[in-house]
DNA sequence: CCTCACGTTAGGCGATGGCA
DNA sequence: TGCCATCGCCTAACGTGAGG
């Protein structure tokens, strides 16, 4: 072996000379590199467990909301989508299983939850009779929803949402929308102020994928380098006009889930930033900043 | 830039009545 | 009876203009 060592290598594709000494050193370093790889490899998929773990038990059950293409049905020619209409779809998603089939109504002997028929909808979305039956019916000629005519059970197209894994495809445009927060919101407002809620989602490709900050570079995960969004640039987007900016930023920071506010203002000398409550809608996959970002929200506020 | 008061607009609701 | 379109009323939502 002693001889191994002094014996000179030569790597006929790299040219590269090497004693056997360092030769055997470099084929430990490899192994313990490639040892490390695995454990990292495997730290990173027990982190990834705990965190789906950490986020259903901090804020319950979620689905996927694809909101690029719910948003673009407000663009839809002649369809007269607005944010209204948006806030009631996506409040409706909140009852898909990880079919999209949409279930409603408590557990029956032990069985499966009820399914969600036609009939219901009156009762689950709450609006008068007139409104009940436009929205079905644009829910049917926009394809958001698909009716098996034999059992009445529907299903909502996966373009929009869907529970489960996020495909990597999808990551850019998607987020995470939690049935408990979006259901305490609906419950909580009636049908003129569905509207305005309707507006949080036209503001979430606004959203920071960290941070929950509304700012343009939305990617951006170093807080320095950050661009948030104005309350000008937030009327731009949902059209508004911009002479009325303070009083829209009012009206928006006034919402409550659950007597938290939903949106947050963040003032330092005379620079304004706005942050979403993680408790409705939340990007990331980060559990130390999601924590953080909850307590913020969950700071009692004096009035 | 901001706030405030005022006026107009338009969305949503319930009642109504026609129709199968 | 059940379904649907229409009408009038109510009120929030939004724009405007004065004034700081």
């Amino acid at each position: 072996m002693n001889n191994f060592r002094e014996e000179i290598f030569i790597n006929k594709d790299t040219g590269q000379v090497l004693s056997g000494k360092e030769l055997e050193i470099q084929y430990f370093e490899s192994k313990e590199e490639a040892h490390n790889r695995k454990l990292e490899g495997l730290d990173k998929r027990k982190k990834k467990e705990a965190f789906e773990e950490c986020i259903s038990a901090m804020l319950g059950a979620f689905n996927f909301t694809h909101y690029s293409e719910t948003l673009k049905l407000m663009e839809t020619e002649g369809a007269e989508v607005d944010s209204a209409f948006i806030f009631r779809f996506i409040y409706l998603t909140t009852f898909i299983d990880f079919e999209n089939v949409l279930r409603y109504g408590a557990k029956f002997r032990g069985k499966d939850k009820l399914i969600m028929e036609v009939k219901d909808l009156g009762e689950v979305m709450g609006l008068s009779r007139n409104h009940v039956t436009k929205f079905k019916q644009k829910l049917i000629d926009l394809k958001l929803i698909s009716i098996d005519d034999e059992t009445g059970t529907m299903t909502v197209n996966t373009k929009y949402c869907h529970k489960g894994k996020l495909k990597n495809s999808l990551k850019g445009s998607s987020i995470r929308v939690f049935e408990e927060g979006v259901k305490e919101l609906y419950r909580a407002s009636n049908s003129k102020e569905h509207k305005k809620l309707g507006l949080f989602i036209q503001l979430l490709p606004y959203l920071n994928v960290q941070h929950n900050v509304l700012c343009k570079n939305t990617e951006e995960t170093n807080p320095a380098e950050i661009k948030p969004l104005t309350i000008q640039d937030i009327c731009r987007v949902l059209g508004y006009n911009v002479k009325n900016a303070r009083r829209i930023e009012k009206d928006l920071i006034s919402i409550t889930v659950g007597g938290k506010p939903l949106m947050m203002l963040h003032w330092h000398n005379f620079a304004y930033m706005y942050s979403i409550n993680p408790r409705i809608f939340y990007k990331g996959n980060d559990i130390e900043s999601l924590q953080s970002l909850i307590n913020l929200f969950d700071i009692r506020v004096r009035g």
